[in-house]
DNA sequence: ACTAATATTTAGTCTTATCTAAAATGAGGG
DNA sequence: CCCTCATTTTAGATAAGACTAAATATTAGT
């Protein structure tokens, strides 16, 4: 039997990997929120078991074994937290701590009734994509606002979905995803952002930036105010 | 925070009380599968805890608290029960497991979404009493079938729902709550019960019969056939 | 290359919930 | 009334997963 705590680990150590940092001790510690001498504790358990690769002081690396558990969980929590909204009408930023710990309960059968009575959907209500059946998912290249020069255009693909206040401010300010936006103005030393989104203006912080991922980033074609020099999208990735 | 150990013995020791049983230390271990040793333990951690009051070597009795959370838990398993058949399409015997892990996880939001979904409903599948907002429950006082003599008719209100080839064997004779019945004969020395359902008759044994509860007992007005000697018939399982 | 700062691991403790084996209690039959 | 036997409790051990404090390894700055 796999424990929640377990599935915890694997499910934090997937989510550092892919947002492009490495999985160390502090990291994962920080994301789950216990002691760094508990995360080693746990490593060593993990690698006992084949789950992950533990370098003692270098980090962790999901084995296949490992990866094919998080998914497990992360396509539970997906779907969960779609079908909190879609049929128990449940708003977007309630749904995560529900299905953080719904996902560790669920059977086989009921994922699969949820994911049939959603169509078999491909995202969640924050962007995020649900792994399939097999457990295979697409981690796009996603590029965060944070990262934009004035001048630039994206579509909003994916939000963070941890903080229910932060989530509550996006929708006020429709920041949902597929909406579009384009970067009026940025304030050198990491300062606030101007973006225009449907017809009105806001000014967001760098942090908040951060947890706003675009696609299809491309500079616009008319700038519509802004005379600060464009250069060719170099943070593109 | 009430951990998933203490709600599962404060609801083992609710249901063993309103079935008329004595809560004894025996009794709660046999219905959670554990060692009467550690159920011991666990009553006293309860009665510091205000939930039970426990006389040694005399079992255990819930308090005012204790029946309160007994019957929030009761309360999430019925709705869930419910919820998954009605909404998911879950057959009545699939549910019970899947239930007795998400009652513990959910909400009290998702409690009350899922509780207008279905309506404020007052019964779950297995005719089991949804306790209401305010943890009111109704339990009535039902005959088990087992105690019925031939010539007895009634209408079947509740059955146990924790076995699922049972209750997909009580579907196959459409044995469900609602269900009119006769009890045609009875074998003597707790033999095995003959009975009239929709136009079928069928003949089960007494363990059985004692998981099946009834309301509206009375005798019927007239017996349709009842000299034939009835054998302990072709069980199918 | 050496030292200071940071990251990680080790060692030892705690809590919760379980177990087994042994001791104690209580209830029924003679 | 007492003795036997089933029930219950006590005592002590174990496992998971967390913690703190101390030791050790790595990395960065000069």
């Amino acid at each position: 039997m796999i424990s929640q705590a377990v599935e915890d680990y694997l499910k934090a150590i997937y989510h550092i990997q892919t947002s492009g940092r490495r999985p160390s001790t502090n990291a994962i510690a920080e994301r789950l929120s216990v002691a760094p001498a508990s995360v080693t504790n746990m490593l060593k358990q993990l690698a006992s078991m084949k789950m992950v690769v533990h370098t003692p002081y270098q980090g962790a690396e999901l084995t296949e074994l490992g990866a094919k558990i998080a998914l497990e969980v992360i396509r539970h929590h997906r779907l969960l937290e779609l079908y909190l909204t879609e049929h128990l009408g449940f708003s977007w930023d309630q749904v995560h701590d529900e299905a953080e710990r719904l996902e560790h309960v669920i059977s086989e059968e009921m994922e699969n009734r949820i994911d049939e009575a959603l169509g078999r959907p491909l995202v969640d209500p924050h962007g995020d994509p649900i792994p399939n059946r097999d457990l295979v998912v697409e981690e796009e290249l996603l590029t965060p606002l944070s990262e934009l020069l004035p001048g630039q255009r994206g579509v909003i693909a994916r939000v963070s979905d941890r903080d229910p206040a932060m989530l509550r401010y996006l929708n006020d300010l429709r920041l949902v995803p597929s909406a579009s936006i384009i970067v009026t103005d940025k304030a050198p030393f990491n300062g606030p952002i101007s973006i225009e989104v449907g017809n009105e203006r806001h000014t967001i912080g760098v942090e908040l930036a951060t947890h706003i991922r675009l696609s299809a980033v491309k500079d616009a074609e008319k700038v519509p105010s802004s005379e600060n020099p464009v250069r060719p999208n170099d943070a593109v990735g």
